[in-house]
DNA sequence: TAGCCTAGAGAACGATCGTTCTCCCCGCAA
DNA sequence: TTGCGGGGAGAACGATCGTTCTCTAGGCTA
């Protein structure tokens, strides 16, 4: 019918795809045709849906902000406390830390790539840190912590990506976990 | 005399061109074009000294790493015990992320740029880090700490880093060190 | 069946980049 | 003064990449 039909199926292939191939490699070192391999569509689909590879990191960027919310709340899903829902992130962290694929997180990663040449990108990766931050905040509160507290397990949970990312290991998750329970323990 | 004259301020001022311009705008958006120009020498010479980009890379990574330490020891100098000499490492974040050009830590960014692709990058960043986790490993020994509180605050260092690079503010420094003094004081 | 719209495959284009090559000039030895 | 070797400037080359264009085949409408 109309020619600009355009298959829902289809954006989703290459969000996914892209954000496979980005994560894995950087974003630079992957090109439009790799994405449209991974993705099994035709270039001129890609750029019918996404009219520029800038646009299409956008969207991969706003979707895997919405993917770290809904895991965390995975992760929280049995969690009942405050405390335990601050914990819960840990645990989340040390599941993500596992997974094969794991190479860091995908804002600092993107920001270090690109945030000093691209305004949008670093925006994104500002937006995103800055919502997670104000999440723990608020849970923070809810059990009689500082702002500063908040921030100081917020570092905790950076740094724990960080180096795990560098040393491919799971275990600055448990490690970031015992750091913030010290931290909490010496709130009174 | 020789034809392979190799002014020594030459390769100096190659590798101090590079590292401004890497950092500033990570290391695939700047060309060798850029650095020639930087550094003011031509691109014959650039080449005569660094065989390749990858080259040159290799030895600004190296040169980081010195500076550094070189940094680290000179917010130590005044430190006499184990415990200033830990937080002195705040100061200098402190000073560090004062800085204009600050952009977060070069190894983190490279790796994030490049680490996926470039095994040497990879393993420049590991082994910079592991140095560091060792060094801190080191004093938190001397104070009575477990490896297990060393590494913590090695995440609080990390942390510190990523978030001041993408919020551009210096308050990281502080509330690692805070961080790190909550954590000191409960090894008794 | 005839005509047309669409989509796919991939060639093509223009820009950039890492690297090398050419050309020209200068300073030095005889 | 006359060659000559080295160095500078930047053109050139080959590869890659983002983006667009062309060509062709196929399916739907009348």
């Amino acid at each position: 019918m109309t020619g600009l039909t355009t298959d829902p199926g289809i954006r989703d292939q290459v969000l996914a795809a892209a954000d496979r191939l980005f994560y894995a490699r950087g974003v630079q070192n992957v090109g439009m045709d790799a994405v449209r391999s991974e993705a099994g569509v035709s270039l001129k689909r890609l750029y019918q849906v996404f009219p520029s590879k800038n646009a299409l990191l956008g969207e991969v960027l706003r979707r895997r902000s919405e993917t770290w919310d809904a895991g965390l709340a995975e992760a929280s899903a049995g969690a009942t406390t405050s405390r335990e829902h601050l914990l819960a992130i840990f645990d989340f962290l040390d599941g993500w830390f596992r997974s094969d694929d794991f190479r860091g997180c995908v804002f600092v990663n993107t920001f270090a790539e690109l945030g000093a040449v691209s305004p949008e990108v670093a925006a994104v990766a500002r937006a995103h840190k800055s919502r997670f931050h104000r999440y723990v905040e608020g849970l923070v509160a809810e059990l009689g912590g500082t702002a500063d507290l908040a921030a100081q397990i917020a570092l905790l949970v950076e740094g724990a990506q960080v180096t795990a990312a560098i040393t491919g290991s799971p275990v600055p998750a448990r490690q970031a976990c015992a750091a913030t329970e010290t931290l909490l323990a010496a709130i009174g």
